[in-house]
DNA sequence: ATAGATTGAGGACATATGTCCTTGCCCTAA
DNA sequence: TTAGGGCAAGGACATATGTCCTCAATCTAT
């Protein structure tokens, strides 16, 4: 990464990209033309980045890699694009890792910057909060899905909704919803009872009379390994 | 649905939220409470809404459903919720249905209410289209990846790629490239052949000494049913 | 040119998941 | 009480997909 000090090239792109009226003057003081090379990283995942870019040359790769090894590439990103705004707004760490695929140019501004804005236009905000959040979830959903299978989503799940009754009453489920359940994780009603069979013989879970009651936790947490629904928010009971 | 004329009860909605602040009174004006009772639907998928609906009681189930019928539940959303906002702002066609779990209600915005905005805060206007863009395009790599088996998903990626290219020069691919084409349809490398391999056999496609050649792109069509990538935006070219 | 190294295609097998159907349970209406 | 009707659970089988391995082609260094 090599930070250009050139505030010409910047206008350049911004008028290339028709952005002259996007950005107001106070904030173009604080932008810095950023080179990367390929194979270069721009955000690394798990980390909290400062810097929001505005790709305006080149292409990136955007991937996830799951704690076993796996990779799932989100995209391929090329002009206009944003990176990192997602994370950046909310201050929450990088879902995913982005590398320059070609020699590429981004716009960075320092998410400092930004703060200002948490003031001005509360509607756009609010709507901008909402909207990155739902993001965040939405990309946690979509990698978690492709890249584990029925048995771990399940168990994930089975902890969200579970969580929140501790070891007293523990949680239980009503068939119907399981059916809801099922679709939700994405699969067959036939698949989910396989899986949940299996959660019954290891004694993760107890099925009586239509509902299905979490009895072992910890042996839940084990199936799903870490990766836990992060936030109960947006995966919502059933 | 009901409508329901009561600025006091939107007023009390708003202060239980902490959202006094965010509506600035012009925004007030224009807003309606609805009621729906439960199974009643909201937002239907394939429309165009009208109005975007803020959940401030109750709970509602979204959900995705394919032209051959398969669902795919996205979420349940509780209060605060937003509803139907990204494809009020972008004027796209709804993807997901939504319906009343229990009795809900919301209060409604007309989207006539929002373009007054356009105006305002450029920069946050900017990240706020770009990150509903990126929403949207997500939620459709979502539900298609969940909801069809990869020989659909890579008829559709080589359809998206293979669509400049007029009869003329037919698009191909690389070999390197058809590791991350495995990878970003979320499957692997070895299975992605197989498909292709049938892909041949069908005369869909040609490979040859390391690249792969797009030969009948109706019959890829056929493949990929009506599942074409919305946009090639967001799934560059690899 | 030749040996080793690298890489892509594909075979063989295991696993994950879907579809269809059967069974038995519970409920309701006469 | 009894005959259906509906529905949940699970069996049987088919299909989709993943993993591991092998073989051959290509490349590279000497």
């Amino acid at each position: 990464m090599k930070e250009i000090i050139d505030m010409i090239r910047i206008n350049r792109y911004l008028s290339e990209f028709g952005l002259e009226e996007v950005f107001p003057e106070p904030l173009r003081q604080h932008m810095i033309l950023y080179r990367f090379e390929p194979d270069e990283t721009l955000i690394l995942q798990g980390e909290e980045s400062q810097i929001l870019f505005l790709l305006v040359q080149g292409k990136v790769k955007v991937y996830t890699t799951s704690i076993e090894g796996k990779t799932l590439l989100i995209n391929f990103t090329t002009p206009l694009g944003l990176i990192g705004e997602i994370e950046c707004l909310k201050g929450w760490e990088n879902l995913n890792t982005v590398t320059a695929v070609s020699a590429v140019e981004t716009i960075g501004i320092h998410k400092r910057w930004l703060s200002q804005y948490r003031e001005e236009a509360p509607f756009l905000r609010f709507l901008l909060d909402m909207v990155t959040h739902k993001f965040y979830l939405k990309s946690i959903s979509l990698s978690f899905n492709l890249l584990y299978p029925v048995e771990v989503r399940l168990a994930s799940y089975l902890l969200s909704i579970s969580s929140e009754d501790q070891n007293e009453i523990q949680a239980s489920v009503s068939v119907s919803k399981l059916k809801d359940t099922a679709n939700l994780i994405g699969t067959s009603y036939r698949h989910m009872n396989r899986v949940l069979q299996s959660f019954c013989s290891a004694g993760f879970v107890v099925r009586r009379s239509g509902t299905l009651v979490v009895k072992d936790r910890q042996g839940l947490i084990t199936v799903a390994g870490r990766n836990i629904y992060e936030s109960a928010e947006g995966r919502e009971h059933l």
